[in-house]
DNA sequence: AAGACCAGCAACCGCGCTGTA
DNA sequence: CTACAGCGCGGTTGCTGGTCT
């Protein structure tokens, strides 16, 4: 018995999303909500397939997603989380809030693979070879790969310890704020999430809107007016559903326990550059962790992958056996 | 100026997982 | 327990714009 296909192929539309095509699935978000992606084609009138309308949100007009090139600072936390996940492009993204997986995996194979393979070639001639010219490259290529190794190991030890910490029975309390959602997703259980959520998407819309009005010649500009019309509409009830009083409270400085702290720790990072207390805060609350606490919210929240691998021993092995040589399909 | 080549990125495809009836 | 729908994920493809020859 095979799989029924996600959709009719008979007259679905591919390739790039127009900006008409865009507002009518933000209209449907803004009023369905997220979800019931097989419902979208059939409710909005769109001819795309439900995977492609979920895959259009998730990727490009979702709120809170950062566009644009990738900082020092994500391209660290990229290669650092490549290394301790694989190539587990969701887990990565769940880290970096304000990116889609897709962008993380496009970035990786595009540029960071590159870099990497630049820098081993160089680094297997001499060891301080030039190609030093990225940030990232000066932070974890100046010191050797044995050092590196042994720092990321204090760094994950000290992570392990305020994991366990934040995580334990005492701090449960604070859990649901601590873990609150990361990355501008939707979350069904949190209207008030959902209210901030959309309203940070009017950034998206409008940014939609400017790039549509530009491209739209003159001749074009009645069509346009009256789909701006019902974005309109949509950013008004964004609007009113954003206030400061839903928005997502800061939430590690709240719960008393320093996971960016921990978290810092664990990358190695100084500061955490582009950014707010908030915006750090909800980078270090992985949506993975959400979703385990929301499967059982009577026990003691499960850990994340991430963590369940930090606070687990086979952590401490796989880096104690890790090696750079032993993993060249990794860079 | 025009064709070839290349890099970057958006989108598609197929598989696996999960929830539900 | 099983079948199925829905969704998420990772790998891959193919289009587009920029650069080179």
């Amino acid at each position: 018995m095979g799989r029924p296909p996600c959709c009719d192929k008979v007259g679905v539309k591919k390739g790039p999303w127009t900006p008409e095509e865009d507002i009518m699935l933000v209209s449907y978000v803004q009023e369905h909500g997220p979800g019931n992606w097989r419902a979208v084609p059939a409710t909005t009138g769109l001819r795309r397939c439900s995977k492609s309308c979920r895959l259009r949100w998730t990727n490009y007009l979702r709120p809170g997603i950062k566009r644009g090139s990738f900082t020092d600072h994500e391209e660290k936390m990229i290669i650092q989380l490549q290394a301790l996940l694989g190539n587990k492009w969701a887990a990565i993204a769940s880290y970096l809030p304000e990116r889609t997986d897709n962008d993380i995996k496009n970035y990786w194979n595009t540029h960071l693979m590159k870099k990497l393979k630049k820098l081993q070639n160089g680094s297997s001639g001499s060891d301080h070879k030039s190609g030093n010219d990225h940030g990232f490259s000066s932070t974890s290529h100046s010191i050797s790969r044995g050092q590196w190794e042994r720092r990321l190991q204090a760094d994950i030890n000290t992570a392990k310890q305020a994991l366990h910490d934040a995580l334990s029975f005492e701090n449960k309390s604070h859990l649901p704020e601590l873990l609150a959602p990361s990355n501008g997703c939707f979350s069904n259980t949190n209207p008030d999430h959902q209210a901030f959520s959309y309203a940070s998407s009017t950034e998206n819309i409008a940014r939609l809107l400017k790039e549509w009005v530009k491209n739209t010649p003159k001749h074009e500009e009645s069509k346009c007016s009256s789909t701006q019309d019902s974005s309109n509409n949509a950013m008004n009830y964004m609007d009113s559903t954003c206030s400061e009083e839903t928005r997502a409270p800061s939430t590690a400085s709240k719960s008393g326990i320093d996971l960016s702290e921990a978290f810092d720790s664990l990358f190695g990072f100084g500061t955490f550059e582009s950014s707010s207390p908030d915006e750090f805060s909800r980078s270090t609350s992985p949506s993975l962790v959400q979703d385990e606490i929301k499967s059982d919210p009577n026990t003691l929240a499960p850990l994340s992958t991430l963590e369940s691998w930090l606070l687990d021993d086979q952590g401490k092995d796989y880096l104690s056996n890790f090696s750079f040589d032993e993993n060249p399909d990794l860079f």
